[in-house]
DNA sequence: TCTATTGGTTGGAGCGCTCTAATGCTGTAG
DNA sequence: CTACAGCATTAGAGCGCTCCAACCAATAGA
């Protein structure tokens, strides 16, 4: 159970610490034979660099930190991945926390990460207060994904929620629907601005907009629905705010003996992995987020590498993907 | 952008280096008039120590590495809430890292856990090679789970997957079914038990065996389903080797025309969140994921505080969920 | 009064590494 | 044969912390 240290790799390769220092670190000033036998030790004994010792003496790190808000959310999981990919190809390692959508615990998991120095921090969709954020900014970099602020310490990588909801309306009305309501996201991330530019998109098109409340999770949805039916108020389209409230409203209308897209086209947001799956097919708006998680790395690689200074604010086009789930009123032609 | 030392804390509140290390330990020894001294120079300039060189000096580890195979799988996310969960009540941190389903990247991620020295490592349904786990079991304490290991240092954490197959069995044998047929799932962790128990069971009730070679995707489950429809060797009910395989073959059966569970009963294996979706609803095997998380904590603690060096096999029992996708033959009376 | 004892406090070594400045060693020019 | 680059190599200090042994009252026991 113990680890061997650069020390033992140099006595055995016959060599002074130092050496083996700059062979781990391929430093091109040590000669081909000494770094062959210094390899040849490590190999021998199963040698790998202490990070935190290295981290400790360097006063640097090569280490990101991520804060995933829920892990049970597959969106993250998508940012997490352009995230490593930018991480790894640059020589960075990443580590990852999870906050559990509640405040106390995501503190207490930035303290986590904090307490690595990490040469940077990635928060997603954080739901801890401002101020800490703007505490934790005074001691590292920190980009934020699916969270905006104004701390110019503080960078950021949203998508245009209100082009989104635009998008999904002009398909909805180029199918012909005139009839369009919008399940909403109430104080959920990104909820406002969906909901923004769904209304602004009916007036556009000279319609009238029919908010109704509503959350994200499929119970939410179904509700919703529910809550229409029994007011005769059901419109020939729906807009989720997400998918998983989109799946929950068509829950609801199948139980009700409607048929989708038949009777109601209904278009989610997000494109989960779940709206993918051949059973549900739906038809949702799509983030880039192995996008998000890119350009938040490479934000942060900025800040930590080449010192910039002025907060970058990155808006991403979110595009419209079509399923099963939309077709003309009354059903397709 | 510098993080003030115990140096600076010290200093400010007129005492030695030592003295702060032991009041931030919360050490007994310490009266209570320096304590309060020292915690209020540390308030006020927002010290908090540095975990690494902690680590470092103490030569031991309050931190849990865990590797996620695969971030996409709200599986892992569960039981990743029953470690964190053990883990913060005992003073652990964790710390996550992803492996992608890829072997080098998985092997890329152990070795960066390994990198931050932690106590132990828990690895979710790894699939790097066993010498690789082997390896890493030499300098410290690994707990497997979803994956076994005949390795003595390395303890495992599983569900009782030919118990989970034999509870689906009985189910659809109880409301009349005789042709039940297994969408396997061929490599996959876990999918060798399952087809045993299946196989047992249908031979316990005297009915003949049917494998279908499958996958765990939802595409694998809907290719099974068309090969079945092709032969003219449709069952009346099937039991798929995991969630999104049965929601595939759900989607291959109304394709064509069929009903769930009208025509066909389906029955799925994990009880993933996707189950639980009112617009799917699927019958499906539980496992106990918080449950798995929690003991693998708690062996990995077992091994880090209390030196227990006997390997611990734990197999939990899953449990039926019912949903709406099973009914006797003909459809629900 | 003197020695033990106790509880609080401290200096200093050292964890595994990096980094700077100094060292030894070649080979070439003077 | 000496001098001096120029390069590969190394000693030693130090990163922020913990731990141990030593220390220093203050109190207790003889």
């Amino acid at each position: 159970m113990v680890r061997p240290t650069m020390e033992d790799v140099a006595e055995r390769a016959g060599v002074s610490r130092a050496l083996v220092s700059l062979v781990m670190r391929n430093s091109p000033k040590v000669s081909e034979a000494r770094r062959t036998a210094v390899l040849k030790a490590a190999e021998e004994l199963g040698y790998s660099p202490h990070a935190m010792a290295r981290s400790l003496a360097s006063r640097t790190s090569t280490v990101l930190g991520v804060m995933v808000s829920d892990l049970h959310n597959a969106f993250f999981a998508e940012v997490v991945d352009g995230i490593d990919e930018v991480a790894r190809e640059q020589g960075f390692d990443i580590i990852i926390n999870t906050g559990g959508r509640s405040p106390a615990r995501e503190r207490r998991a930035l303290e986590s990460l904090l307490s690595f120095r990490p040469a940077g921090l990635i928060l997603l969709s954080p739901v801890v207060p401002a101020t800490a954020i703007g505490k934790a900014a005074e001691q590292l970099p920190i980009v934020l994904v699916a969270r905006s602020s104004r701390v110019s310490a503080v960078d950021t990588v949203n998508d245009d929620g209100e082009q989104g909801a635009r998008l999904a309306v002009d398909h909805l009305v180029s199918l012909g629907h005139k009839r369009i309501a919008h399940l909403d996201g109430g104080e959920g991330s990104q909820a406002s601005p969906r909901r923004r530019g769904y209304v602004a998109a009916m007036e556009a098109h000279g319609l009238v907009p029919q908010v109704v409340a509503s959350e994200y999770t499929d119970a939410a949805g179904a509700r919703a629905i529910r809550s229409l039916l029994a007011d005769d108020a059901l419109p020939t389209a729906i807009l989720s705010c997400n998918d998983f409230n989109a799946v929950g409203a068509i829950s609801a209308l199948e139980d009700a003996g409607l048929r989708v897209p038949e009777d109601v086209s209904v278009v989610g947001y997000d494109n989960t992995s779940l709206a993918a799956l051949r059973h549900v097919s739906l038809t949702t708006i799509d983030q880039p987020r192995a996008e998000f998680g890119r350009l938040a790395a490479l934000a942060l690689l900025q800040r930590v590498r080449d010192g910039r200074t002025e907060p970058v604010r990155h808006l991403l086009n979110p595009s419209l993907v079509v399923r099963n789930t939309t077709a003309p009123p009354g059903g397709p032609r």
